[in-house]
DNA sequence: AAACTTCCCAACAGTCTTGACTGTTTGTTC
DNA sequence: GAACAAACAGTCAAGACTGTTGGGAAGTTT
């Protein structure tokens, strides 16, 4: 009776289901105990996921890494364009477009890439994985930020502007892993949006 | 004269010269290897110290990173009060305040502070050494650089726009570590330069 | 000079991590 | 429905790292 088995779960699926909850394991592990602290049987383990079938998705630590690395670029960019969606129009559009910057550099998916980031510097072989996909994330929420502003990236220092914003929110998200103050970034935020604002308006009448 | 007298160094002298070398060398390897490659044994072939010298002098690992994370701070507010004094005046100072703040941070012993948080996040000790350390250090910079721009920090905003630069290149040197470019980051410090003193001066009349 | 402290050295035990290995189950194909 | 391939499970060995132990050398004090 094999004709009459469709409904079985077919190996694609179930392969997509074990990477995908692998893949999970390993950035939750990064966020909690930092790159250093993910190691193989650690994540395994957290996906309830025995050690053979990992190894058999993931035949090494490298392999799972740089897996994790892609998904989390596309969780990122995905994070990015959903908060976009939700952005209210006029007065107080620019501080909205900073806010949510800043609550992707500060949410758990930055915290993992930026394990991922510091890791990279003196592991040649993730630096491969992770550089070229940074370069295109960047890329992307610069392409983000400058339509969310309505900028006109074609007048001089525009784009150095948008670049500085969100270098900005960079370093605030750096300050946010180790300090948590939300109030200050708040207040910062709020100085930089009518400075950003007078700026960007002054450059594009 | 005594027969043996080859070379009569005090025990404070040497105890000095051993941790010195000790401490430098770790920061070295967090340069090089990362905080995770920082092993015990690494620091101590690096020093040309014994594996028994080191212990004797730092019995754990904890304690030996944290003399780092001590050693590290003050060799960081020395280089800024050093490179402040050789600051120029006039037309082009805030520009050069931005220069002097973008090296120190894009620079080796930055990098070894950024190892040290983002390992501080997740390792408890680590953390009770670094942020104390860190607040001071911060607060240090932020001082030295209200003072260096002249500006007047009761003015409202102006605090909030001090940090926001001193967040801002500290996103710059987050960003130098896995992409060194120098040149978009002059522009940025450029662009940033100018609206940094305009609004500066609108607030402080 | 002798007792005493500090400093230094080398080998070792215990723990953790990675990836290799063997065996079992499940799905696909002929 | 039988052969085959993919997916899955659990154990094992090699290597690395940390911190301990016991002994010996150099410097200090009385």
């Amino acid at each position: 009776m094999s004709s009459t088995a469709p409904a079985r779960v077919p190996q694609e699926e179930r392969t997509r289901v074990m990477r995908a909850r692998l893949l999970e394991a390993t950035v939750e592990c990064l966020v909690e105990r930092g790159f250093a602290g993910t190691s193989t049987t650690l994540v395994s383990q957290r996906a309830g996921v025995s050690r053979g079938a990992q190894l058999h998705h993931f035949p090494t630590k490298d392999a799972l890494v740089v897996a994790a690395v892609e998904h989390l670029s596309e969780v990122r960019c995905r994070e990015l364009v959903a908060a976009a969606a939700a952005l209210p129009t006029g007065e107080r559009r620019t501080r909205a477009v900073l806010g949510m910057l800043a609550d992707h550099f500060t949410s758990p998916v930055f915290t993992a890439a930026l394990e991922l980031w510091v890791a990279a510097r003196t592991d040649p072989g993730l630096l491969g994985a992770v550089a070229p996909l940074e370069q295109r994330v960047g890329r992307e929420t610069h392409r983000l930020t400058v339509e969310l502003l309505g900028a006109d990236e074609l007048a001089p220092g525009v784009r150095e502007l948008v670049q500085a914003t969100l270098d900005l929110v960079r370093g605030l998200g750096l300050a946010d892993t180790i300090t948590d103050d939300a109030r200050r970034r708040s207040r910062i935020l709020d100085e930089w949006a009518g400075v950003l604002d007078a700026a960007l308006k002054e450059r594009a009448p």
